[in-house]
DNA sequence: TGACAGGTACATG
DNA sequence: CATGTACCTGTC
């Protein structure tokens, strides 16, 4: 079990800016400066400091895993330049999101996190996926993190009792979770084929899944198929969009990669209370 | 107490 | 196609 640790310097990534950007729902920071996340049955525990991270992992995971997750290839600044200096709104959002990233997650986990987030809040999402994994994920063990469990496979969640989906406190999203996991089995919906297909087409794809509207359909598209032009609007950014863009988002300036600025604007008005109007 | 939380399914005009 | 309502659960 032993783990290589490998050090980067990555300019433009703020884990704690991620962790509360309520787009992951695996991702805490222990102790200050001490992360550890979840990805499907992947784990990982990073430190960071400054523009410096320790990431607790092979050279190999981290090729294979890590740096996909957290998208190290895209160059964040060069999309946050392109903002409209005039557009004081979105400039300041840019600026208190910081270091955010739109993270390329694991499909089915992304899918069913966000059928459980509709009409609900984020420690609420949380804490049912959290449940949801207990109860069945697989346990594993990784030295650094000890025990966990892996997001649930699709088959388990296909054929789980929907009373006992319940008892991860889904509420009416219990049906929903457990007949899009069967859609999937069933080969609807498959990653594979949503990766080859337009964005128009993948979405179509998605919204045939139960309890999959519009929203999620955009949420999973942005965080695990990595659509970078999709722009979910849901409660938030609805009234944040007719307060502050009364005469329409600029999209066409944005074509392309809207998605990544609609993160930098939910992570800043989930966090409004904290910021200056 | 009742509205609301990162909506969606389902039924109507 | 536009609008309206019920829905689990927890919190203020």
């Amino acid at each position: 079990m032993n783990r290589t640790e490998i050090i980067k310097k990555i300019p433009g990534l703020n884990l704690k800016t991620v962790a509360d950007s309520g787009q992951c729902f695996r991702m805490t920071e222990n102790d200050p400066g001490v992360f550890i996340l979840f990805s499907g049955a992947h784990a990982l525990r990073i430190f960071q400091k400054g523009n410096l991270f320790r990431f607790e992992c092979s050279e190999k995971e981290f090729a294979g895993v890590w740096q996909d997750y957290f998208d190290l290839h895209t160059d964040y600044r060069k999309i946050v330049r392109t903002v409209d200096p005039a557009d004081a709104w979105l400039s300041d959002a840019v600026k208190q999101a910081d270091g955010l990233r739109v993270l390329k997650q694991d499909f089915f986990e992304t899918l069913i996190t966000f059928i459980i987030s509709q009409q609900n809040n984020i420690p609420r999402i949380k804490r049912c996926v959290g449940l949801l994994c207990e109860r069945y994920g697989k346990r594993k063990r990784r030295s650094g993190i000890g025990e966990y469990s892996a997001f649930p496979e699709v088959e388990v969640l296909a054929a789980a009792d929907e009373k006992d989906l319940l008892s991860c406190n889904l509420g009416y999203r219990a049906r929903y979770v457990k007949e899009a996991s069967a859609q999937i089995e069933k080969g609807e919906a498959d990653l594979r084929a949503l990766q080859k297909m337009s964005d128009a087409e993948a979405k179509a794809e998605l919204l045939q899944l139960t309890g999959v509207g519009t929203k999620v359909a955009d949420c999973v598209m942005l965080f695990a198929l990595h659509r970078i032009d999709s722009f979910p609007v849901d409660t938030h950014i609805r009234q944040m969009l007719a307060e502050h863009y009364p005469d329409g988002f600029p999209f066409e300036r944005y074509e392309g990669f809207s998605g990544i600025l609609q993160q930098f604007l939910f992570y800043s008005e989930i966090h409004k209370e904290k910021k200056p109007v």
